[in-house]
This record gives structure tokens, C-alpha cells and sequence, in this order.
DNA sequence: TTGGGTTTAGGA
DNA sequence: GTCCTAAAC
């Protein structure tokens, strides 16, 4: 359910840019023949031409819609041109699409805060910037506007014809004696329009925008002129704009709630909603969604633009409709496997790109039993820890798969049959920079020197330090928890000695101390060069996730793993390598145990205190301090 | 076979 | 904290 938020009280300029046919022009970039055709993207094709997921405008003016099968757009559209979505390991790849997304975003957010809404959309706060050319350059004379700002649309603008609208609008966007309001928002669209240009001429992509004083008014505009323009709504023409506007139209609405407002309360245009009271709109829908219909009918919406510019969760998924139902675990498990894979590789370069760290790993299922149509059951979702490397999360995620059937099926002995499947990691953390690695914690500054897939015996102990535990990377498969199943179903992961080869000279701890009900941990160590209490912080990083069945409640886990990365090493894994031989990523099934007990009592007692972040942190900053990031830990 | 694959948000 | 649902693109 949507919810109001407090609205700043200073006017703000926001602007909302969404790519024209995105996946289409991303296909007309690769192959130029396709631009000024109607063409259409499609995945898969071997049922009905498969499905589309984007329509160029030329084919929609024959009719044809994202709705479509590849069969049908061609049947309304002989000359089409279909374009396949890469596949890859027997999935729709989508990584083409996301990192031409993320060439606009860097583009975009050279001007302002800038949030990355999805693939191709993104919001901007460009406040700053608009109050900026309104003292030091504002737009004074109607030629002196520039062609892609005096194309834009202004809400609420009247003119004849199209020279006449051009000449209108040149002349409001220098308006002298326009509102403040009025010229911020002048100035939005011309820094917008800047931008719109930079996009093309730097990615040969078209987009379009809506610039208003909030993130709902520049929505619902920015896909009113498309392709290729840009809209801009004045205070003064909200209500007149709302009052018309279908309430599936906005944000939010275009589901239940929207339906609910039409069928129940006769509600069909925003306008519409103004007749009712705040504790009317509340007791129908609850105070918080209550308050948000009243006032996004008023045109109020306080919801702020975030500084994020990557997503903030990776998930890979497929469907396996009709007869391509899985109905035995080892298809469920090879294609598992395949997301898994996938997933693994993305979350490997979001860490070697962008240096975060995703904690936990969410199964999710779509499955229904033989003899049962509409099984009304769902297949719950199961998340754990997330633990970095390809088998780990592949083994997880079967076990999350085992742990999500045996509830599905409540010990019945009917086969059933999954229609979907997918994984996703979430719960992503920035590494702030300045971090070094557990190695350089435990081993000091030379470790930094380790070859580029060492083991444990090449990284040899260093005697003039007191800290000298013993490190060996992550190797696929290499140290494999047991998870045993206990007789109500929960699992617990233990880790023998035996089964980690690397480490059969070492004692394999049984628990690494008091790291309860977490699944992993970030957390920086400030030590001292040589003293571990000196002032001077050279930080560490430490994160430690665990396995399926070590994050809920009655968890006894008695073993848990800690992985340290080496944030600031500038050729790490560059490159997005197979994630199991990241040199810099450790499990603490590789650590020495004693060696975690002769560590000084100030850091055995912080690892003690080691504990997942219990909210986002407060703020995005980086190389801030530790308390920052990282809330104090609880018990 | 419900456009498929993702991503986000809120509430229980 | 986990899991679910709604909604969007």
C-alpha cells in the first residue's frame, strides 16, 4: 500500500526520464538497418513468436502492442522486424539491456541526485542545479533558448498550431515576471533538455521527460509526448490536469487499489477523489494509504529522489509454463543450477564493479500439484544467508528448494510440478573504499602482495606480527558444509575438518564466536599499525555469510563463515571471473580457529559484537566512519 | 501460457 | 528478521 511522505517545504524541481522503446533501440544501436523500422523484441520464439517486451514506434502505428505474440505483431505486421533477446544458459539474458541502462544513468546523474527507477527509467532531483543557473545564468531572451528545450510541451500552455506553440514556449521559459516556482521549473527543463541531448549524442538513445515539483507529477508526464520529448508541468495547471486524469493513470492505482477506487467508491479520475474527506479516504483504505489518496489528489507527493544509481537487489528467474513444468528434482536442480550460475556472475562483478556485497539469497517458486488445478497453495519463498561462490549458491539454493517443497507438499506423497523458479540476492552493501582485506587485518600490510590465487601455504605466516591466522581462498567445492536435517525439519550446517582438505592440519572451528541470528556480517576492525588500540584506523573489512538454516530464529548453527574482501585492491578480479576463485574472497572455515582466540580481547570481543545491520544505513555516504554504517550490535 | 523477467515497496 | 502481496516496467 503506497504511503504519504512528509513534503519538503522549498519547491523542488524533479524531473523523470524514461527511454523510448528501450530494448528496441538498444537492438537498432547494434544493428542500425533495424532504426526507422517497425521492429519489436521478442523472447523466445518457438511458442507463438514469442513474447514482446518492446514495440518501436513505427510498428505501433500498425497496430502492434506489447501484448502481442511474435506470430500475432506479424500477422498485423508482415514487415516487422523481431528481434530475439539474447539467451544464455537456456534463460533470456538481459545483461545487454542492463548496462546500456547504466550508460544513461551515468550520463543523467552528472546534474543532480539521481535514482535509478528500473532498467531504462530514472528520477532526478535537480533542485540544486536549476537554483544554480537561475542566480548565474537564468534564460532572459526567447532566442536564446535552444531547440530541444523550446520543443518541450508545457502543461497547460495554449497554442494554435506548431510554430505558435514553439514561440509560446520560448517565450514562458524566459518569462520575466513568472512565479519562482515557474522559473525553477524553466530552468529544470532547460538543464533537462541539456541532458536529453548529451544521452543521444553520447548513446544514440532517445528518451523523454517529465520535469514537475515532485516524483508523481514528472511520472505520470514523462510518457505524455513520446517519443523523444520532454513535458513539464506548472503549478498552475496541476488540478486541471488531475481533475481528468484516470486514477489508473497514476502510479500505484493500476492494480486492486485503482479498481477498488472505481468500483467501490465511484472514484474515476483523480479530480474525482477531492470529494472525499481525509477519514473517509482513511477508514476505506487505512490511515496511511487514506492520507496518500487525499493528497496525491491535491497533486502532494513528498517522496524524495534517493542517491542510488545500481539496483538494489539481482534476480534471475524463468517460467516453465504448461508442459514444460518441471516435475522431478533433478530437472528443478539443472535449472537451478543455471540461475544460480547467472546470479553468481552478476553479483561477482556488482562486487568487483561496484564493490558491494549482497547478503542474503531468496528462493522463490511457482508449483502445483498432479490432480490439482488451482491449487490455491502457495510455494513459500526461502531465503539464507548468501555465501559467495557459484556451487555455494547453488547448493543453497537446492537446499532452499528441498526446505520450500517439503511445506509445499505437507508430506503428501502427490507429485507436483513447478511452473517457476527463481533466485535473488538482496540485501546489498556497499564496501566503502579504504577498506583492506581480513588478510591485511590478519596478516598485515604484505598480504596485499598474495599471488593472485594463493593458498594457504603461499601465504605464509608473518612472525613479526601477532596476528597470524591462516587464510586460503574460496575454492569451489573445496569446503563443504554438512547440513543435517534434525527431526523438526530445521537444518543445522556443522563443517568437519575432513571435509576441507586445505585445511587438514588446521583445527576447523566448531563456532566462530556469538555470531547468532545473523546471516552475514559486514563490519569494520579499526586496528593500528602495529597496536591494535592506536588511534591511526586502517580499516578491515570482514563479512561472513552462512548457509541455508543458520538465519532464523530457533537456529543453533554451530559453525558460521566469515569472507573478507579486499576493497581496495585495484586489480581485484577485474574482470568478472568465475566467482569460486575470487582470491579475495574467504570463508572462515578457513581460518584457524586458534588463532581467532589469540586474537587480541578487544578483537575477539568486537567479532563477538559482529552482528548484521539491522537497517540501511543512514546515509549513502562513502569512506565515512564505521558507526555510520553500521549500527552499534545488539547483545 | 497469465506477455517474461525483474525490481521495489509495504504489511503481517 | 522472514515471507507474502501488490505493482510497475
Amino acid at each position: 500500500m503506497p504511503v504519504a511522505r512528509p513534503e519538503p517545504q522549498e519547491p523542488r524541481v524533479i524531473a523523470h526520464v524514461d527511454m523510448d522503446c528501450f530494448y528496441v533501440q538498444v537492438e537498432q544501436r547494434r544493428n542500425p538497418e533495424l532504426r526507422g523500422q517497425p521492429t519489436a523484441v521478442v523472447q523466445y520464439n518457438d511458442w507463438k513468436g514469442g513474447g514482446l517486451i518492446a514495440v518501436s514506434y513505427e510498428a505501433r502505428g500498425f497496430g502492434v502492442k506489447r501484448s502481442m505474440r511474435g506470430d500475432e505483431a506479424k500477422r498485423v505486421c508482415p514487415g516487422i522486424n523481431l528481434v530475439q533477446v539474447p539467451v544464455a544458459r537456456g534463460k533470456a539474458d538481459l545483461n545487454l539491456y542492463r548496462s546500456a541502462g547504466s550508460e544513461v544513468v551515468a550520463i543523467l546523474a552528472s546534474k543532480g541526485k539521481c535514482e535509478r527507477a528500473s532498467i531504462d527509467e530514472v528520477y532526478l532531483d535537480l533542485t540544486d542545479a536549476a537554483k544554480e543557473m537561475l542566480l548565474q545564468a537564468p534564460p532572459d531572451s526567447p532566442e536564446g533558448i535552444f531547440m530541444e528545450a523550446a520543443k518541450s510541451n508545457i502543461l497547460g500552455l495554449p497554442s494554435s498550431d506548431a510554430s505558435e506553440k514553439e514561440k509560446n514556449v520560448r517565450a514562458w521559459l524566459c518569462r520575466p515576471d513568472a512565479d519562482y516556482e515557474d522559473k525553477l521549473l524553466a530552468c529544470g527543463a532547460i538543464i533537462v533538455a541539456q541532458l536529453r541531448v548529451r544521452v543521444l549524442e553520447e548513446t544514440q538513445f532517445t528518451c523523454s521527460a517529465g520535469i514537475a515539483h515532485n516524483k508523481m507529477l514528472a511520472k505520470l508526464v514523462s510518457g505524455m509526448h513520446k517519443p523523444a520529448q520532454q513535458t513539464v508541468v506548472p503549478s498552475s495547471s496541476v488540478q486541471g490536469f488531475l481533475a481528468s486524469l484516470p486514477v489508473k493513470k497514476m502510479k500505484q492505482l493500476g492494480g486492486k487499489l485503482g479498481s477498488s477506487l472505481q468500483d467501490d467508491l465511484g472514484v474515476e479520475t483523480i479530480g474525482d477523489l477531492l470529494s472525499f474527506a481525509e477519514e473517509k479516504l482513511q477508514e476505506q483504505y487505512g490511515v496511511n494509504t487514506g492520507t496518500w489518496l487525499w493528497k496525491i489528489a491535491r497533486g502532494i507527493s513528498g517522496e524524495e529522489v534517493e542517491d542510488r544509481l545500481l539496483p538494489k537487489s539481482h534476480g534471475c528467474g524463468k517460467t516453465f509454463p504448461g508442459p514444460k513444468a518441471l516435475k522431478n528434482s533433478a530437472s528443478v536442480k539443472s535449472w537451478l543450477d543455471q540461475l544460480c550460475e547467472e546470479l553468481s556472475e552478476r553479483i561477482q562483478s556488482d562486487l568487483n564493479q561496484n564493490k558491494r556485497i549482497a547478503q542474503t539469497l531468496t528462493l522463490h517458486a511457482r508449483a502445483s500439484k498432479e490432480n490439482e488445478r488451482d491449487s490455491t497453495k502457495k510455494f513459500p519463498s526461502k531465503s539464507c544467508p548468501l555465501r559467495y561462490g557459484t556451487g555455494k549458491i547453488q547448493e543453497d539454493a537446492m537446499k532452499l528448494f528441498e526446505s520450500g517443497l517439503h511445506e509445499f507438499l505437507e508430506s503428501q506423497n502427490t507429485g507436483w510440478s513447478i511452473t517457476s523458479l527463481s533466485v535473488t540476492a538482496s540485501k546489498i552493501f556497499d564496501i566503502p573504499s579504504g577498506t583492506s582485506s581480513i588478510l591485511r587485518y590478519i596478516k598485515g600490510p604484505s598480504s596485499a602482495a598474495s599471488p593472485a590465487i594463493p593458498d594457504s601455504s603461499s601465504v605464509p605466516d608473518d612472525p613479526s606480527l601477532d596476528n597470524n591466522v591462516h587464510v586460503t581462498p574460496i575454492h569451489e567445492e573445496q569446503c563443504e558444509p554438512s547440513i543435517s536435517e534434525k527431526e523438526d525439519g530445521k537444518r543445522y550446517s556443522s563443517i568437519s575438518a575432513k571435509q576441507c582438505p586445505a585445511n587438514e592440519e588446521k583445527r576447523i572451528p566448531k563456532k566462530l564466536p556469538e555470531v547468532k541470528g545473523t546471516s552475514s556480517i559486514l563490519k569494520f576492525l579499526s586496528r593500528g599499525q602495529s597496536a591494535l588500540h592506536e588511534k591511526r584506523k586502517s580499516d578491515v573489512l570482514i563479512c561472513s555469510p552462512q548457509g541455508p538454516g543458520s538465519s532464523s530464529e530457533a537456529n543453533k548453527a554451530e559453525e558460521h563463515n566469515v569472507s573478507g574482501q579486499a576493497a581496495d585492491r585495484s586489480n581485484i578480479n577485474s574482470g568478472g571471473e568465475p566467482s569460486g576463485s575470487n582470491p579475495w574472497l574467504f570463508n572462515v572455515e578457513d581460518i584457524d580457529p586458534a588463532v581467532v582466540e589469540e586474537l587480541p580481547l578487544e578483537i575477539q570481543r568486537e567479532i563477538q559484537g559482529w552482528i548484521r545491520p539491522s537497517k540501511e544505513p543512514s546515509t549513502k555516504r562513502r569512506g565515512s566512519t564505521i558507526s555510520s554504517y553500521f549500527p552499534p550490535a545488539r547483545s
